[in-house]
DNA sequence: ACTATTTGACCACC
DNA sequence: GGTGGTCAAATAGT
């Protein structure tokens, strides 16, 4: 990787790692407080956002510190090609990994902005919860070998243990996904004052597509946006919500406004996953994940 | 019709 | 032989 964009990331993470602290911090202040009024959760939605925040450091981490230039390259081992048997006598004959790429987290949510496909569910022996296993849903289009296996913790957290196996090969995934990612929730946050009711949106994939591929970078201090409604606080900065903790902001949303094309969405990303404790049981791969287009 | 998920079976590893 | 990872047929969803 090239030192100064190697610097970067360091950078990047090291801001992603303050906004967590910080998060952490006002999660702490604001449980004191306990769900005054809210049929919203102020836990799950800082849980939501730390989790966010675990998932893009981890990612970076593995990014940066990777010779290959994070998602591009990978070594397997020979033995597993990822293949499907010649013949149905062979079923599920193949090779275990052993030598592989993995990333261990635990976050609050499973989602981490790939697009993931579920192909098992495995009860585990002493656990309580059984463990889902993933696929990169390029596999078969890219060759993407990327996998993942989440389980859920069992000490009531609603958090996630997920490991990480293998690396992004498809070229929808670029090492500037996660930042743009990031900037993309960086550019369309804003705090408001107004009670409301958590419901899911999803970013359409096509706008998605197309702010990937300006491959832009901004600083993460700029003004945030604000696509307001009439109950809309002051724009924000994004080192002012994160950094410190904002008195009487009752619940976050996102307005999704693409400057390149000329749709816009608004709505509560990623919000509801965190009260289903039925997620693992149920199936993971329910929600949908399809963020990239093939 | 096509795609995604579920789930029982198969098999490698310990 | 037990456990965990994967396959693939059946099923569900769009």
């Amino acid at each position: 990787m090239i030192p100064e964009m190697e610097q970067n990331n360091k950078r990047l993470i090291e801001t992603l790692i303050r906004g967590r602290d910080s998060t952490t911090r006002l999660q702490d202040l604001l449980c004191r407080k306990e769900n005054l009024n809210g049929s919203v959760s102020v836990e799950d939605l800082l849980a939501e956002i730390l989790g966010s925040f675990s998932s893009g450091i981890s990612m970076l981490n593995s990014s940066v510190s990777s010779e290959n230039h994070g998602f591009l390259v990978e070594k397997m081992p020979e033995v597993y090609s990822g293949k499907k048997p010649a013949v149905k006598e062979r079923r599920g004959c193949y090779k275990r990994r052993r030598t592989i790429d993995t990333s261990v987290i635990t976050s609050a949510t499973i989602e981490d902005g790939f697009a993931w496909r579920k192909y098992g569910q495995k009860e585990i022996l002493n656990s309580k919860s059984p463990r889902c296993y993933f696929r990169c849903t390029h596999k078969y289009v890219h060759g993407c070998k990327a996998q993942k296996q989440v389980q859920k913790l069992e000490d009531g957290s609603n958090m996630y243990h997920i490991t990480y196996l293998g690396k992004h090969t498809c070229p929808s995934i670029t090492h500037h996904e996660v930042v743009l990612n990031f900037q993309d929730f960086k550019n369309t946050y804003h705090v408001s004052n107004s009670p409301s009711t958590i419901t899911n949106a999803h970013i359409d994939p096509s706008v998605k597509q197309e702010v990937d591929s300006k491959g832009q970078s901004t600083d993460v201090s700029d003004i945030i946006s604000s696509a307001n409604d009439e109950n809309t606080s002051p724009p924000l900065r994004w080192d002012e919500i994160l950094g410190s903790c904002h008195e009487g902001a009752s619940y976050m949303r996102f307005d999704h406004e693409d400057s390149c094309a000329s749709t816009s969405s608004h709505g509560y990303m990623y919000m509801d996953y965190l009260n289903n404790d039925d997620l693992l049981s149920d199936g993971i791969g329910l929600l949908d994940q399809n963020v990239f287009l093939d």
